[in-house]
DNA sequence: GCTCAATTCAAACGGGTGTTTGAATACTGG
DNA sequence: CCAGTATTCAAACACCCGTTTGAATTGAGC
């Protein structure tokens, strides 16, 4: 069942980075090898290199692939609500629904891949891999820029730079979401709730309140209408030197091997 | 200046441990090679062997130190708080703070790994390696019970599921923050903001806004005052089937290859 | 000073990696 | 039907991986 292809009569380079994706998602893109790659989509090695020239151009095909789709859905919904308004400011709420809550439904897709690669993309915003971060900027640019200025639009009293923070956050939020793997899903005993659409409506909810959260320091208006009470002067977090807890104690020594019973760990 | 140990003083294993935390930071976990790790910190491949066992160990045992204090922080706070109520009830604001901003107090301790160990750890939370999450979540578990319990009876009237939602939502933005990887900083254009105690503050009031934010489908009180105005109905958010856009338009064959020229590419 | 365990070391092991090669096959336009 | 390109294939290449080995080195206790 591991071993199928998933749409066996698409053609190579498809199966390539369908079954790409599907690894990459599931092991990472350092630990999903070219080999695990081709014969899952029923193809040859040298295929993938015929096709793509290098397993970083494969992984950069699957990107451009999936956020080609995404970006074009998220520009549509912003054509069209900033038609309707025609030329004035979009709601806040609008704006997020046309940024994330598109990104929310293409990850209900299930059966073309949507979700696979929304996770995927969750994942691999916070990955080390240079390389493929400054893709990934690169791809989102054009969009970013038409959302930020959407964006100061819709709040024209907050300051930008507070803006792009949050919309940083944000993202944060969503993608963590989407990644599906926070290990916390196991210490806070959240059952398998993976379902996009369950999670869509608490999440926008959840983001439309911290963007229009007071700002930190004193309680300013944001947009329209905030939460005036509550606006903590959460300053200066950062004081006294950090205490060092107490090392892990002793115990050194190896934890697991088969060397000829060199009996550390024995000091008690 | 790339190959200098950390500590030159410290013993082998506190110096393997070091080395690794910087790498996995910069690399990843599956992209470090214990030699990488062992050439930095001066010492034999072996030597990690025998200290640690084999390579997964070493990675727990370099989650183990960095979450072990992380923890005792965390619970430290949480406990004074605790204290300082009587037994009553905290307020939210107390709760994210014992949590939260412990957190970035950490990350902003530079010196003593603080910072690092908090990048990797956000990095880390949505790896796909089922093996590291699930150990990281073992690791949390008795932290995050606690501070469910205190925001349960910090928001006697929000459902307990909502409130998980949501510390997992809060958790995604501050793991996304101190990643400080995120793809989208290029896009947006935030310079090279990344000290966390630039951080914190924006990032507190950005997660108290989002935990108090209305809840979704119709405007709930949450706590003793929130925002009253603006909770859309934003249920539902998946109807219409998705449409697909236009495939990537042909142009196959390889990308960058020295084979000699099969004139693929050629074909206009 | 000697003993014995703890630690370090260079070298090798088997296996998996991305990539390349040159030939075999499939396909398509004339 | 045939020429010529596009695609697939098995095999090999050089390299790096985590791990193991057995000997050399160190260091503390008697």
């Amino acid at each position: 069942m591991d071993l199928e292809v998933s749409r066996p009569e698409a053609d190579t380079r498809s199966r390539i980075l369908d079954a790409a994706q599907g690894l990459f998602v599931r092991h990472g893109l350092e630990a999903t090898s070219l080999r695990m790659i081709t014969a899952r989509a029923n193809a040859n090695i040298a295929a993938a290199h015929y096709h793509f020239g290098s397993k970083d151009a494969l992984i950069e095909a699957v990107f451009r692939r999936g956020l080609a789709r995404l970006n074009e859905m998220r520009l549509a919904e912003l054509d069209r609500l900033e038609r309707e308004a025609g030329g004035g400011p979009l709601k806040p709420r609008q704006v997020l629904e046309a940024f994330f809550g598109t990104a929310l439904m293409l990850a209900a897709d299930r059966d073309q891949g949507g979700f696979e690669f929304m996770r995927l993309l969750g994942r691999t915003m916070t990955d080390p891999n240079q390389f493929i971060r400054t893709f990934i900027a690169a791809e989102y640019q054009e969009v970013m820029e038409r959302f930020k200025d959407a964006l100061f639009a819709a709040l024209p009293k907050v300051p930008h730079e507070e803006i792009i923070w949050r919309l940083h956050f944000m993202l944060g939020a969503m993608s963590y979401a989407l990644a599906g793997t926070d290990a916390l899903r196991l210490a806070t005993g959240l059952s398998g709730e993976d379902d996009p659409r369950a999670i869509a409506p608490r999440l926008m909810s959840f983001l439309l309140g911290g963007l229009r959260a007071p700002l930190a320091g004193r309680p300013a208006e944001i947009a329209k209408s905030a939460a005036p009470a509550a606006a903590p002067a959460m300053n200066r977090i950062n004081d006294a030197p950090l205490r060092q807890p107490a090392r892990t104690s002793g115990s050194k020594a190896l934890a697991r091997s088969n060397r000829p019973t060199p009996s550390h760990r024995s000091s008690k």
